[in-house]
DNA sequence: CACCATTGTGTGATTGTGACACAATGATAA
DNA sequence: TTATCATTGTGTCACAATCACACAATGGTG
């Protein structure tokens, strides 16, 4: 309880130095064990968890606080961040029910009575990433995103409408090299193919696959092959930056 | 000048009912002699014109205030409504500036220091809307999409933006019904394709147009035929409203 | 009533996709 | 060292989708 005491302050004052009726939450995935995974934060002294998000100050670009929120997240810089939907339902969150479900007197509520959220999503690599809690959170890990809890305010909804314009844009593009390491292999890229558009392993047929990707011309073939397997070693790729970019721009 | 003072009342008014850092925006898209037509307003005593837009109530969800706005200047009802994208520039507009181009005196300016802005587009038929000015503005008339003047704020930037995300959706869905009238023929849905992608007339072949569209089996030929045309009538064409939802649905 | 631009429909060539095949490879274990 | 084996890189072929074009039917025009 005592906790919550200077929590207030502190949000009280970052209260004042932002807008109040916006706010931010991002949906960060990322990929791991050949699984989806989101990042999740649980709120201070309680079993609740959340997204990632949080306001815009006053002066500053609504696209800067997106990357702003997510380096304090995940500690990372350069990250694909996509704008995907604004949440503006007018009940989209109650404070006091919320307050009760911290196990707080709904008296204190201190949440805004109205605020828009501006949805993205992000995709990042895994092992790059250390999950930093904020101010009103004690925990920030990695959740698979087929066993994502019940979360506070419309979050469910948030997370499943960004993983339902991630799979559209997916549909669309080749995307998801922000998934994996630098250098990868083909088959690498196909599972987050398979993970991302719910089919299971081996639903895209490899040798169809590897010719469509490899065709688009954007992948340089390293002399590399990973070892390590247990069978015959593959190559490892990498993107040409500037031939994806033209393939993007011609695509977009 | 006089008519701001009443005018700065009724903004006030407003303000004081609305969310004060957010508003919505609307690219209002009709077709009409085969040519895409966008709706503008024209602010009150000045050559300036502007997108229509308006705030959100306290109390309203933010899709319902969009249906609202569109409701207020075109006369409809029912429109086909999509978000696309909110802009949250820090510098999106510049009060004292605007005020200086509307030939009012800066230092009364009443814009908000900074106001996001959530972006719609919508679709609706030419024939049945009756443009409507708002309080600010004192003329409301569709405009070419080919000959969009400079607008205030980032109208400019707002406009181009709906109608890439259009150009994107008709990419992918079959769309655009919205707006023809309730019978047509295939050539005007033909031109409604050709006219958004922007493709010259005759840009898409008619035979595997037709093939194509009717393929999908929500569209219901009528035994009523177009006449007055020159030369052979062509069929009328209507949406089968349960076919064309099922359709949607599983496209999306 | 011949003319003609337009419509409805068909056909064959081209391209793209999906299912599958097979030799090559690199680690493993005898 | 060598046989084994799952996996990789690449090729083939059938089928579907798309594209370019053709042509008779139609309804108004002069």
């Amino acid at each position: 309880m005592e906790k919550f005491i200077t929590v207030l302050q502190d949000i009280k004052t970052l209260f004042n130095r932002s807008l109040s009726e916006l706010s931010i939450d991002c949906v960060v995935f990322g990929f791991h064990d050949e699984q989806l995974k989101v990042l999740l934060l649980r709120a201070k002294g309680s079993d609740s968890w959340m997204l990632p998000g949080g306001w815009i100050l006053k002066t500053e670009h609504l696209e800067d606080a997106a990357y702003r929120i997510l380096k304090e997240r995940t500690g990372m810089d350069s990250i694909f961040l996509q704008q995907f939907h604004t949440f503006g339902a007018n009940n989209r969150y109650n404070g006091r029910e919320i307050m009760a479900r911290l196990g707080l007197p709904p008296e204190e509520n201190f949440f805004p009575e109205r605020a828009v959220s501006v949805g993205y999503y992000a995709l990042v690599e895994y092992s790059l990433v250390e999950p930093q809690t904020d101010m009103m959170t004690d925990e920030c890990r990695w959740w698979d995103v087929n066993e994502i809890p019940e979360l506070l305010f419309d979050h469910n909804e948030i997370a499943s409408r960004a993983l339902k314009a991630l799979r559209k844009q997916f549909d669309h593009e080749v995307l998801g090299f922000n998934l994996l390491p630098e250098k990868f292999t083909l088959v690498e890229l196909q599972r987050v193919y398979e993970t991302i558009l719910g089919l299971k392993k081996g639903g895209l047929d490899r040798g169809n696959f590897q010719k469509k990707i490899l065709g688009y011309g954007f992948l340089e073939r390293l002399d590399e092959r990973k070892t390590g397997g247990a069978h015959k070693s593959p190559y490892l790729y990498r993107i040409d930056p500037a031939k994806y970019g033209a393939y993007l721009r011609e695509n977009e």
